[in-house]
DNA sequence: AATTCTATCAACCGCAGCGCT
DNA sequence: AAGCGCTGCGGTTGATAGAAT
């Protein structure tokens, strides 16, 4: 049904361009649409033409990289009489006219492909692209973000329960990046951890995402003092010392990843000194006992620190110090938002995700209300799986045993805002905007589309139960209260609720993440944990609305 | 039948990295 | 080292079709 749609929307641009061929001046003695949209489309000093492509100009594309090749786009405007710019030459040819592109629907298993890649590499639509031939990035990142609205629309997570976490007992997956220990004296403090997780279903075809070194996402990946990141599926686990940090933001295929050899203190000394990496990737790598030492093993052949989906920013460590200049109130009511929407921009928002995950604040830096609307997410969500806990699957990972942490620690963000496999949980984040009173779910034929409305269905059934849980929230509007651990865990006491002695529980919008939206009914539930319940906002989806039940009736 | 809503697609824009001079 | 141009990437927007009301 969906090639349907697709077939249906191609047809209408052949109709289009049909009609551009039709009208074009070639054709007709009379002004054309197409003329009249070339006049309007003119850039500038007029010269260059914007909009729809025609099929004639498709043709002289076409004719000029048949004879030259690809490249040296801005030749092709001077040399084959094209008015277009060389990237909108480049653009056309590499999303269309390529002769090795895949046309169609995605079928089921690249869709399930988007949602794995995703999960690894964030919004990488160029690398999601190498690793779906055929297909372009802008395909992909159309479905993606179709698929995004979709299920925020639904209220469901992004990602299926499939992605899920995986306690880092003595089974260590294959792929699982590590980092060893033998630097810890480096990172003192053992308050980060970041959560095991693999994919246990998604590999339609039993085939693991195991990249090549160069085929890591720029500026996901986090190479610890010490610690190989090299994954284990490239055959080297060895701890080689060097220090890979930070990765490009945008890797080119013949790019290799820059590797520092040396103090990380000198690399990014602001970080030691003002914000304190209270972090330590303390990592047995064979499982063993790792006291008081968080244990961390990363997923999907990643270290995804920032995993970043929509910041493009590289990991710049003075730049990530800096709030971006999107804020919140404290009350999160306002925000400075880009004002076409109400919400933050998930760059914005991962952007303060990456330097909450990277940085441990002090409670002076917490005053950002970006910060608070993740931590009222992770905490909202904790509150939730508090009261569900009694019967939540839980994947622990490692934690840290010493109860006695430093208050500013890492374990603040043990609400892990990050995607299952490191993706930024910005976008996650924004998908918890429900409207689960309206809009009824669209005949999106898709695959995913039917899973949506199906979890849908499921998920609106089980509103009514919790009503109740809207007085538990907290009072966002306090951000260092958000900061301090034992609001931020609940109490000590907590712990049970979120873990043993031994284990703490993923952080909670992963664990929330792995609600099924997967492409297959049979794949789902797999790992017997209850359908997420804690993490939709029950009230309208806005940020306003979040806020409001953030303040809750006895926080105010 | 008209209007509104939603999904989809195509294209543009700004930014950043890289190589060359 | 700096400037410049080219290229690629990711975010965003506009147009359109189909579904829903």
């Amino acid at each position: 049904m969906i090639n349907q749609r697709y077939s249906s929307r191609k047809m209408s641009n052949m109709t289009s361009e049909s009609v551009d061929v039709i009208t074009s001046r070639d054709c007709v003695t009379s002004p054309s649409v197409d003329e009249v949209s070339t006049e309007r489309n003119m850039v500038g000093n007029g010269t260059l033409k914007k909009g729809p492509w025609t099929s004639a100009e498709d043709a002289i594309l076409v004719d000029y990289v048949n004879r030259h090749g690809e490249g040296n786009w801005n030749a092709v405007q001077k040399h084959s009489g094209l008015s277009r710019c060389g990237k909108s030459c480049r653009l056309r040819w590499a999303n269309h006219l390529r002769p090795d592109l895949r046309k169609g629907a995605f079928t089921p298993e690249e869709e399930c492909r988007i949602i794995e890649l995703h999960a690894k590499m964030g919004n990488k639509w160029a690398r999601m692209a190498v690793e779906l031939p055929g297909r372009t990035d802008n395909e992909i990142k159309n479905f993606w973000n179709t698929r995004t609205k979709r299920r925020q629309r639904a209220g469901l997570p992004i990602y299926p329960h499939d992605i899920c976490f995986q306690t880092n007992d003595n089974a260590q997956p294959q792929n699982m990046v590590t980092f060893d220990t033998s630097h810890a004296e480096m990172l003192p403090d053992d308050t980060f951890q970041i959560p095991a997780v693999e994919f246990k279903n998604l590999e339609l075809n039993q085939e693991f995402y195991v990249p090549n070194i160069l085929d890591l996402p720029g500026g996901s990946l986090f190479d610890l003092p010490g610690g190989s990141l090299i994954p284990d599926g490239l055959g080297s686990t060895s701890c080689n010392d060097s220090f890979h940090f930070p990765v490009p933001k945008r890797v080119r295929r013949s790019d290799s990843y820059p590797v520092f050899d040396g103090d990380p203190n000198e690399y990014f000394p602001a970080v030691n000194q003002s914000f304190e990496i209270s972090s330590s990737y303390d990592q047995n790598l064979n499982g063993g006992d790792i006291p008081s030492s968080s244990s961390c093993l990363f997923s999907g052949s990643h270290a995804y620190f920032n995993g970043n989906t929509s910041s493009s920013e590289p990991i710049s460590w003075p730049q990530k110090m800096e709030l971006p200049s999107l804020q919140f109130s404290t009350q999160m009511g306002s925000c400075n938002a880009a004002p076409s929407s109400p919400l933050p921009s998930l760059e914005s928002v991962d952007t303060l995700i990456q330097q909450s995950m990277l940085i441990g604040q002090t409670k002076s830096d917490s005053d950002s209300g970006l910060l608070d609307a993740v931590l009222l997410q992770s905490q909202n969500l904790r509150m939730s799986e508090s009261n569900n806990n009694s019967n939540a699957s839980v994947v622990p990972c490692d934690i840290p045993t010493d109860s006695s942490s430093q208050p500013d620690d890492w374990e603040a963000y043990d609400g892990d805002p990050m995607s299952p496999l490191g993706n930024s949980a910005a976008s996650v984040l924004s998908e918890y905007t429900p409207h689960l009173s309206g809009s009824p779910l669209d005949e999106h034929q898709s695959i995913e589309a039917i899973s949506v409305k199906h979890e849908a269905e499921e998920f609106g059934a089980k509103q009514s139960d919790r009503e109740d849980e809207k007085s538990n929230h907290i009072n966002c509007s306090r951000p260092d209260y958000l900061l301090d651990p034992p609001s931020w865990f609940g109490s000590s006491s907590n712990t049970a609720a979120y873990g043993n002695k031994d284990h703490c529980l993923v952080s909670d919008p992963i664990h929330a993440l792995r609600d099924d939206d997967f492409c297959s009914d049979s794949d789902r539930h797999i790992s017997g944990s209850p359908p997420f319940e804690g993490l939709h906002f029950e009230s309208a989806g806005k940020w306003d609305d979040i806020s409001e039940i953030c303040r809750g009736p006895g926080n105010r």
